[in-house]
DNA sequence: CATGAATGAGCCTTCATTCAT
DNA sequence: TATGAATGAAGGCTCATTCAT
């Protein structure tokens, strides 16, 4: 009987929320951006297409908030200080963080490759300040790689970077070929050809 | 109405063909497949609407085609012979084919890539046969692979597609962030990485 | 719980009542009645949605209730007696009413020249009791008009509805064109033209 | 058999578009614009949706468009010859014109009315070269009813607008309240009014 | 072979209205 | 009384596909 309080409110408005953005997520990730309805998206959320958009003002500002929230989670992996700089302890951490994060969060992973693949649905999340937060991600990653290989820092850089993003789209997209304990082989051997090799 | 006339006629159905799927590989590995509409592929083909699903029945038959041109490209990279093994000299020149076939179709590998990254649309243009042929390829691959690397071949495998992946989806969709040299210089390390190192 | 509470009751009613009513009011005249949303005159008015149809049980009941106060606007200022006559006197004092209330009530007149000019919204309002007195208030300023212009009463009656209305239509919606004084003697001059030359 | 000609494929869209034009207006003056659905257009043509948008580009284009029609059949009226001054005899001409306009282009006039007052709308159609010629429009009345009425041009100017707009508004929105001669009746006076009066 | 007018299903979005609290 | 979450019916618009010419 008694009207609902503000505080009820904002809880619902959470709880919906983040219901909306995960099933998006799910969908997106799984059949892209522009072949997802908004429709499916609703109605794999069991709301009305009208509700969503009392939540979200348009189809884009869903997959804009998804992306904000990858930056943040790739920031944070990366520099977890937020110092700017890659210390030699946060290299060690990156790699388990980095293996825990592709299979914590798949979907976001799959977004995200799918977004570097797509320059004309990338354009649609580039605000300034996301663009700014990316940016600074690949300066300090660079930073970082080429403080190794005293020989060919370049080359190294493309060996690291590639070997990485290759490893994680090959896993996030279809984990089921990789045995576990593979995984942990290939963790170890990567931290030994980034780390040791490439620093020392 | 000489017999050239029935030939001319087939040469230049032919081209237009070409024509048609050129203009639409572009687009689609530029803006997406969804984001793509039939009347835009039509216009910068300079032809009409009507014309184009004269040799083609749907949007769907264009991907499709492309496709299979793609798988058949692959094949052809791999195991040039056709005999189901890759010999050593095949390894060999398998590399310098796939760093030119990189270079020379970009877009081909840019839609190569977005199709592996979204099942959805993926699905679409998943004919037995083709999929017949990619699982054909992959376990020439594997076999490949597997013959190398004593100790653990399936890590092995892993770091060897991870790093030849990563590095294609990198020099894909952003070659001027490679310096020609630095290609050179990555092409003669992963050889040595996947040949020398792996299989000896 | 004092008797005192319930007529305090109906009193915040009416008032919240008049207020909703004048936001909407407001924002009908301005943007137009299919322009306005529900929850911006709820938003102006600063209550919610919900409560706004606590008092009034549709869009349109605001627009009909509108229109009702409209009417026995004008028809008060037309025959303030209700004899159904326009007596000298009442026409002399007409035209300071009617001047006074284009400033007054701006807001008012502006919606009521949008809706005669949009038979498909008028209708909306047309209740027969409503329509009842617009045809009464027409009847009795025709009869008024015809007892003037003894040589053709039709057509005085055209150009006196005509210079009125036009000169209403203008002011309302455009009162910066319109110098204080300029007013008054266009007013003098009205009077002029209808009453003296017109009845005698 | 033999595939249309660009000729053909011309007249054929300059039919249609007539077709939807006139269909528009029918309903943009009769409903309002915001009542109005393109389905409504669409169906009322005896066209498919689609089809409108192969013609005209959004709902609010058939709208710009229309004014522009509109705008420049005010111009035309007025000022015959362009020269940017109305002619003792251009003046003369003008009521015969203006009349016949109201009468065989009733409709245009209600949107013009219509669009006169809602300024939320009137925004729509607001190009800045549509935008000036309404006001050398503007100008030149204003020049012309000021070089008549020594004593007070200002009323005068009101006076005039005001018994002009106003009838025309009446006129167009029922003319079943004017008989034939009352109409030519009026004419006269209102030229006399406006002229002869007026001017000297 | 070639054109582009024409269709219609489906998409994104808005908004009057309802209802649990 | 009062709130705003929730619904669903449109509405504007796009686009793959068809077809008369």
């Amino acid at each position: 009987m008694s009207p609902r309080t503000a505080f009820q409110f904002q809880e619902i408005r959470q709880e919906k929320r983040k219901l909306i953005l995960d099933t998006a997520l799910e969908l997106f990730a799984e059949k892209g951006y522009h072949a997802t309805a908004i429709s499916q998206i609703a109605q794999k959320a069991g709301i009305s297409k009208g509700l969503l958009y009392n939540y979200f003002e348009s189809k884009e500002a869903l997959l804009t908030q998804l992306f904000r929230q990858l930056t943040r989670e790739v920031t944070d992996m990366l520099d977890p200080d937020h110092d700017g700089e890659i210390s030699v302890g946060e290299a060690e951490t990156f790699f388990d963080t980095l293996f825990e994060s592709l299979q914590q969060k798949r979907r976001f992973w799959k977004l995200y490759f799918q977004l570097s693949l797509q320059p004309a649905v990338f354009e649609l999340v580039s605000r300034p300040q996301t663009l700014g937060t990316i940016r600074k991600n690949q300066e300090t990653m660079m930073r970082f790689f080429s403080r190794c290989g005293q020989k060919d820092p370049v080359t190294n850089l493309l060996l690291a970077t590639s070997v990485m993003k290759g490893f994680a789209m090959q896993y996030v997209f279809a984990p089921e070929l990789f045995p576990p304990d593979a995984v942990e082989n290939f963790k170890k051997q990567l931290k030994e050809l980034l780390l040791n090799t490439a620093i020392r």
